[in-house]
DNA sequence: GCCCGATAGTTTAGGCTTCAACCAAATCGG
DNA sequence: CCGATTTGGTTGAAGCCTAAACTATCGGGC
């Protein structure tokens, strides 16, 4: 650790050495970050000036038309955000009518959340662009290359997952 | 584009077919994206709970670090995110005392940020815990699938970046 | 029947982020 | 020299996001 390094790092000499050698994660990381930063920025915008939509609210209806009727707690864990995070979007989406809400009449503390034939209209047109979008993105990666990079997404993935469990240990 | 696609697709047709086959780069960016998200979502509460820090002042310290003095204009074009961002985050940062600012006297538009002693110590700190975390997330992938996964990152953000010239054509 | 712990959602406070509108200083063309 | 444009930065409104505290309901043990 010996966090007292007082050198007059330069600009130079910024990333070049260390006392580890963990350079190399360290740029795999930061290309793994600004290329997802890159296409997600543009999905973004495009949601907003082709549909005036955002990336939150498309994915939560993503997660109703995929998966049929969810609590709000199942959208919660299946978009990885807090719960209180769903309360807000999903109140955003029923003001748009989009989707609504149904308590269960059998475990009144649960509320189940459902596309309307609007927010199925919607999203439709949407989630189509996306494809689009995506695909247009990634054209320029051929498809060996594609499939091998979804590969070692994969892999990378298993290694994280295995780092998080071992931490909660 | 003919965006009237009315069709009342339902949960399991929902991700199966699809106009012209594009599923596939759909599958990959999403597994781009979810892998990130894990890996930044930990990174992000690690320096909540060991630091009492964020994401965002990790990363203007950083910038700071690597390329010395800049403009508020150049840190929000490195980290790509709006100037009115950056506004906010330097204010943060400057209220903390871990940056400074200094108002250019040949451009008085300009103002240059730096970091205080305090800051400098500060981010070293973070910055060697920061390194060994991500080295520990990607620790299960062998050096060869690393370098190999950095390659194929590098050539899909050269796709996204043609994709986003051609579009602004 | 009643307390107790667990679970589903909401609320609150605070930070991050964007866009669009704005202000101030510099630059450029005439 | 001076108006028009450009550039650097700030502000305001709105949305996204989290952690932590809270409310309501359910289930089980007694």
């Amino acid at each position: 650790m010996s966090p007292d390094d007082q050198r007059p790092i330069d600009a130079e000499t910024a990333l070049a050495d260390s006392p580890a050698g963990h350079k190399d994660e360290l740029r795999l990381w930061l290309r793994l970050l600004t290329t997802t930063t890159m296409v997600e920025a543009e999905i973004r915008r495009r949601l907003r000036v082709q549909f005036a939509t955002t990336l939150p609210r498309f994915d939560l209806l993503a997660q109703l038309q995929r998966a049929g009727p969810l609590t709000l707690g199942e959208v919660s864990r299946r978009m990885m955000v807090s719960n209180g995070n769903v309360t807000g979007l999903a109140a955003r989406l029923e003001a748009e009518g989009l989707i609504e809400r149904r308590v269960n009449a059998a475990d009144r503390r649960e509320q189940s959340l459902r596309l309307t034939a609007r927010g199925r209209r919607e999203f439709a047109r949407q989630s189509a662009a996306h494809e689009g979008w995506v695909a247009e993105l990634f054209a320029g990666l051929g498809p060996a290359d594609q499939a091998a990079l979804h590969k070692l997404l994969g892999r990378a993935k298993a290694s994280i997952s295995a780092a998080l469990r071992e931490e909660a240990t």
